[in-house]
DNA sequence: TATGGTGATGTAAGTGCTTACATAAAAAGT
DNA sequence: ACTTTTTATGTAAGCACTTACATCACCATA
């Protein structure tokens, strides 16, 4: 079944059925109704490989993040496809964290596919050039298609960044912490992207400006699970801390539960702060004081300018936003 | 960058291009190096439409999921999608809880695109055909290609499942509470998905062989969000229950919270059992005894069969697989 | 030397669609 | 009634590739 067979059978032109197809307004009301008749008894749908030939796009959008099965990203993804479902495109999704090369390869191959557009979610990629090994492919994609990072910032062409204000957010919860007296803040986190540098920024400045030492044992990376982080924070017995900070809640409730097996006081004793505001945050006892860096309000700033920008619209290149702090029982502000 | 440029450049008929990208033995190895140089210089790769028109396939698999953000459904995505690439295959995301219109659509647009199969998780799609909406919408899938279902259940042409023995589990689980002296099990459900349907048959079940009467009240239709259940466990002042039986840990943790907040001991006082083994069964205090349906095995018999049918092999039509019971705090077997 | 076989390469016919351009028909203006 | 404009439809040329079939050169065998 393929449009010439429909052209037969409604006998009209492989044109006419082409433009009925793709809703063009040159076509009578009349012969508009016996084609979509004979589509919808033919059960025809057109071939996207032959119209992608022609149109170069398949209408369909690549999203790369690092790890799917990491409630924050999935939860990024989730929304993501939704909003681009909504605007009839489809998703290619790739996940990254399986080492450099496979990485390479995934950006090759969506660059192939002739996808529109690039979303990287919650990425490793960025980082000072230097840092990133993995810029350079993404420079290469930008040849092709405009790349959408999101909590990811990499400057060039056709890259447009939305991120949340991670080293503000964390300067400013830090603060209150060492405000409300904590002297020695333990900083958790698990990887090295753009976003963990920021929040390490964050915490370093809050000290700083407060005439705290920096020291290197108090930044402590592990793994993004819960065990793991109570096992090691229960097993280094050297370690002198008042207070948590995570970049993620996973990490955080570790430390809840590593202070509930001490015996420990929580926020008296250990203050404890998370990141992501995420359903984790709340299933501890006591429940997590976190930030919430509000994924979905740079999802849909992305969608929103990725669909303006389809349409030949400027974006802005960069566009910050604010977190919001969620006092919950783990500290005392 | 098309192939007749590089043939050109190369000195050779576009034929020789292709079967060189093609890897085909009747070229000199000779040519072949040459062939490959040029395509190298000039950062060639091969346009994948007009491939796929050839070809008709773009090794693509569709990946159906109701919830991306839901961690279970994001860990077996997460599973598929490395393995598939692996064997050189891209995914296209679609999650299809936004409502029918959706789900068709989906499956239409899923089809159009050529994929090679197409693997539904966790299936909200699944059950009696005459209980489930959209079986019809699969069915049309299987008349092009084969169709994979992770916990769910159509028998059919063309259709593969692969599920956790999720009936079994719970009356196994339920058993020991019973057998362990709980005479009320409240059952915590979200969704009326072919395993939620099982989980329910399974409590009935146990329910049944130890005389005890089914009461309509004990099973509650709830959200799968933490403060959602604690919350309406904490309203209802009228139901009179000594266990919790959760189909997700999450609606578990619920349970917990709503205990602690209580006072009630557990398990003395509650004995709670949640589903999946997730993350979030160690986040609790006391942690879940809960069940494991081992996802990652079923993600992985799923990609086997799949590969082996595409290859024209032939692969079972139904793999039952056990769940096991990890017993942590929350019950006192 | 003629004959057939073999491996390397080329030619050309699809593959299903979009769309610029051409044409025809109808509507509007004179 | 006759030209001009508008609208509807058709024709045909891509789009970038695959592959069956044709061709050719070359060597081995008779």
């Amino acid at each position: 079944m393929n449009i010439y067979d429909i052209a037969e059978l409604a006998g009209v032109s492989i044109a006419t059925v082409s433009r009925v197809v793709n809703g063009s307004p040159r076509v009578s009301e009349k012969t508009k109704r016996r084609v979509l008749s004979v589509m919808e008894e033919n059960n025809y749908t057109p071939n996207v490989f032959a119209r992608g030939l022609g149109l170069d796009s398949m209408q369909t959008i690549g999203i790369i993040c690092p790890d799917v099965a990491d409630v924050y990203m999935a939860s990024a993804v989730a929304i993501l496809e939704r909003r681009l479902k909504d605007y009839g495109y489809d998703c290619i999704l790739y996940c990254s964290s399986h080492g450099q090369e496979k990485k390479e390869k995934a950006l090759e191959l969506i660059i192939k596919k002739r996808i529109d557009a690039l979303v990287l979610v919650g990425s490793t990629y960025a980082g000072r050039s230097s840092e990133c090994e993995s810029a350079d492919y993404i420079r290469r994609a930008t040849e092709t298609i405009p790349v959408f990072l999101i909590n990811g910032r990499i400057s060039g062409n056709n890259i447009y960044c939305v991120y949340s204000k991670d080293e503000e957010a964390v300067h400013d919860a830090v603060s209150k912490l060492v405000e409300s007296g904590r002297q020695r803040v333990l900083f958790l986190t698990d990887s090295r992207s753009y976003s963990a540098v920021q929040k390490m920024e964050g915490y370093e400045r809050a000290l700083r400006e407060h005439g705290i030492p920096i020291r290197g044992e108090l930044k402590l990376h592990t793994k993004n699970q819960i065990h793991y982080v109570r096992d090691i924070l229960l097993s280094t017995r050297t370690l002198k801390y008042d207070s948590v900070f995570a970049t993620d809640d996973v990490m955080a409730v570790g430390a809840v539960k590593y202070a509930n097996a001490k015996g420990l006081k929580i926020p008296e004793e250990l203050s404890i702060i998370g990141y992501n505001n995420s359903e984790y945050s709340v299933c501890c006892e006591p429940e997590l004081t976190t930030i919430d860096n509000t994924v979905e309000r740079l999802c849909n700033i992305t969608i929103d300018n990725m669909m303006k920008l389809l349409k030949g619209e400027k974006v802005p290149e960069e566009v910050p936003v604010e977190c919001v702090l969620v006092k919950r029982c783990t500290t005392d502000f």
